[in-house]
DNA sequence: TTGAATACATATCGCTGTTATGTGATCATC
DNA sequence: GATGATCACATAACAGCGATATGTATTCAA
């Protein structure tokens, strides 16, 4: 009947199916029984395909860097690596706000010991900020101090999904107090005032059309 | 043997017991049967005098609110409410830190529900923010804008005790990250930047002598 | 002194992740 | 082509979880 070579379609339909309930109903939803009857098996494919709800839970988080990556990616590259920077920040909240569950289960709920999935999303921010140095746009400073401004800027990033999520804030602030204090961060690691104005108007005019 | 009429000292003794061991061992090992065992009573126990495990969390979360509320009482109300409000970041992002489990608790593995406990912590802000304008430091702004700034200034805490309690960044690095965030926050809401440079001086002076 | 109230221990229920066991299909080798 | 090892899978079981039902023993009011 069914076929006795591992079939690695299954390991994929195990996660879609992990992510699905994830995404509609929350890591408490994810157990290995709701897996099984989701996707008409035993429990035992989890562990024959994935090796059990801590694989499943890992792979459902770097599926999730990799599609927050590709709207970051979507955000777009352009000659001004200022705007880019405010557009990635803007795609990184709407995000979080659009896919709360899965958020949670990437940033939130991740066991201690580093994941390497989320290595990425800081780096992207690391590699943003090196960009403005090198298009002039913010002056050369050492490294350490670039990873600093890249912790605020993720701070404040997940700050306000953060936020927003429990309930503090109400979600129509969210994009202004992401704004404001990008606007405040860039202009104090020395970028011009009007030319961080312009790269916000660029960066929300750009988001509104996506 | 037993008294028969409802002792509340036994209440008191469950959420210190819950308390112990979560901020020992974390979240996982806090159950009904190791509390049980904890106190030498039965799961019971936790039914009769809490209602269920859901009561023991949130009463363990709402002591660590007092004892946070109680270390940025003790960072000091001066005469100037700038190095008040740095001196209160730091106390927060000390307490997340050294009690890594019971800030989880506390702030991140919150329900969704509005947790009254956690209130006050942003209270507390909005309030440090209105001294500064009160005292004449930072312009008078419309509330909605004394909201969104102290919705950065949250962020601004909680994103770096996240990014250390997960190892993204070194702890040695929390402290400059968060006054070198603080002072740009406080220079863009109006503060003038020698002033706010001195309370920055004058709050880790006194955060190190506590 | 009696009877209602109630704190508590014990046992149980339904759930979880995980593992042991049995079975049947596949594939390499002869 | 037959044979035997391999391996995916279903079933069943286990320990542990939060919560609950039940029986008992004690306390307090009448």
């Amino acid at each position: 009947m069914s076929p006795q070579r591992r079939d690695p379609a299954v390991r994929v339909l195990l996660i879609e199916a992990a992510a699905k309930v994830l995404a509609e109903e929350g890591v408490a939803a994810l157990t290995t029984r709701r897996l099984a009857r989701e996707t008409e098996r035993s429990t035992m494919a989890v562990y024959t395909h994935l090796g059990g709800m801590e694989e499943v839970q890992r792979a459902v988080r770097e599926e999730g860097f990799l599609r927050l990556a590709a709207d970051i990616e979507r955000a777009g590259q352009t000659s001004d690596p200022v705007a880019d920077l405010i557009a990635a920040s803007t795609a990184y909240v709407r995000f979080g706000l659009a896919n709360p569950h899965l958020y949670r289960a990437m940033v939130v709920d991740r066991p201690v010991e580093q994941d390497d999935a989320g290595v990425g999303a800081f780096e992207e921010i690391v590699t943003g900020l090196r960009r403005c140095i090198d298009d002039g746009r913010i002056p050369e400073v050492e490294h350490t101090m670039v990873v600093i401004w890249a912790a605020q800027v993720w701070s404040m990033r997940h700050g306000i999904v953060s936020m927003v999520l429990s309930g503090a804030v109400a979600e129509e602030h969210a994009h202004h107090v992401l704004l404001d204090m990008i606007l405040r961060l860039l202009i104090g690691y020395g970028d011009d005032g009007t030319a961080a104005r312009r790269s916000v108007r660029d960066a929300t005019d750009r988001a509104e059309a996506v």
